[in-house]
DNA sequence: CCTACCGATCGGTAGG
DNA sequence: CCTACCGATCGGTAGG
């Protein structure tokens, strides 16, 4: 495998952003890092915020090619859409829980033009889990939840496992996402129990 | 209301603290928003982390105070306590979701010893979902689930209302609370999806 | 990729 | 609570 040094950079970058913070960690840090000079990093990117968008960006993408041939599937019920889409979505969170970390809570930290792409994807991937959850409402498959708010807690939970997952821990990624995706599945299909009928 | 000038840092602190992040915000920020020299604020705090320390410690306090008389009330099913359990943690992110989010997303800029103290009192917190779960699971009220990975999961979901919650937006901080308790209910009091017996 | 440097800003302090 | 300052560090650049 051959690394050049910007996807080397990227790596460390996106180890110490996670432990760190953004803007916790110095160019000198990253530059530590990898043994070079602190002014060195800047024959490889432009500016410190490059190498976020770069990390961003990646995992956007990332999450956005789990999902899509989920949602692009034909022939799939509601329940088995949604299982399908939190298990892909805790697979990629799982394969790289550093980069997802800093996706998660970095991305802010990323000037005007840039925060608001991001800002505007993530609305666009939440709005798909909102989708899969109205479409089931509307089938009667799932019980009449409000869509939004249910889509907004089920990726918070999800988002959580970057915080605490670890790749030589106990649990498995396949285990996990099963876990999160019988959890949400079954929240869905039953009756909700503050239900007058 | 008479308000301390210590009060009134914290409380600057607390919101620049949650809009930028711990790092990103100088102790020239504060003093700025309160009309005074970057100096000035040292008659009043002992230094930057003192402030964070203060804030993360009092939103502590409020979490555990909101759960202790729903842990300590006898008689009460699992799926009452665990609804009530989280019908309170709502109500204190949803009643200062700035605090909230700065003891959620803040406190590792504390040093050691501190940090140390404030991650054992999430877990020691953390546990106490997990004890509640646990018992509907033992009573056989609650479907045989992962106890921990539902409390971590419903914790995520929950910790995840103060990222978007605004006390001027649509959703009043109960009908929030009801929903989220009504879900996690619903996710444990129904025979999971995949089971098989 | 290094050396040497830039202006700006950082948390914090002394003395009043 | 202000003025004036401390040493340290920041992101980034010039020239080689």
């Amino acid at each position: 495998m051959v690394e050049t040094r910007r996807q080397q950079i990227e790596g460390v970058a996106s180890a110490l952003f996670r432990e760190r913070g953004y803007a916790a960690t110095s160019v000198r840090d990253i530059a530590q890092a990898l043994n070079l000079q602190g002014g060195s990093l800047y024959a490889h990117v432009a500016s410190k915020e490059d190498v976020l968008w770069s990390i961003v960006c990646r995992a956007a993408e990332s999450f956005a090619a789990a999902a899509r041939p989920i949602l692009d599937a034909p022939g799939l019920s509601a329940s088995e859409r949604l299982r399908a889409i939190a298990r892909a979505h805790v697979l990629v969170v799982t394969d790289d829980p550093g980069n997802a970390t800093v996706f998660l809570h970095e991305w802010r930290f990323l000037r005007d033009e840039r925060r608001a792409h991001i800002a505007a994807r993530r609305d666009e991937y939440e709005g798909r889990f909102r989708e899969v959850i109205a479409d089931g409402i509307k089938s009667g498959e799932f019980a009449p939840v409000d869509a939004r708010l249910a889509a907004t807690a089920m990726l918070s939970a999800l988002n959580g496992i970057a915080g605490w997952y670890r790749p030589d821990g106990p649990l498995s990624a396949g285990a996990v996402a099963d876990a999160y995706a019988d959890l949400f599945a079954n929240a869905l299909t039953c009756a909700p129990a503050g239900d007058d009928r």
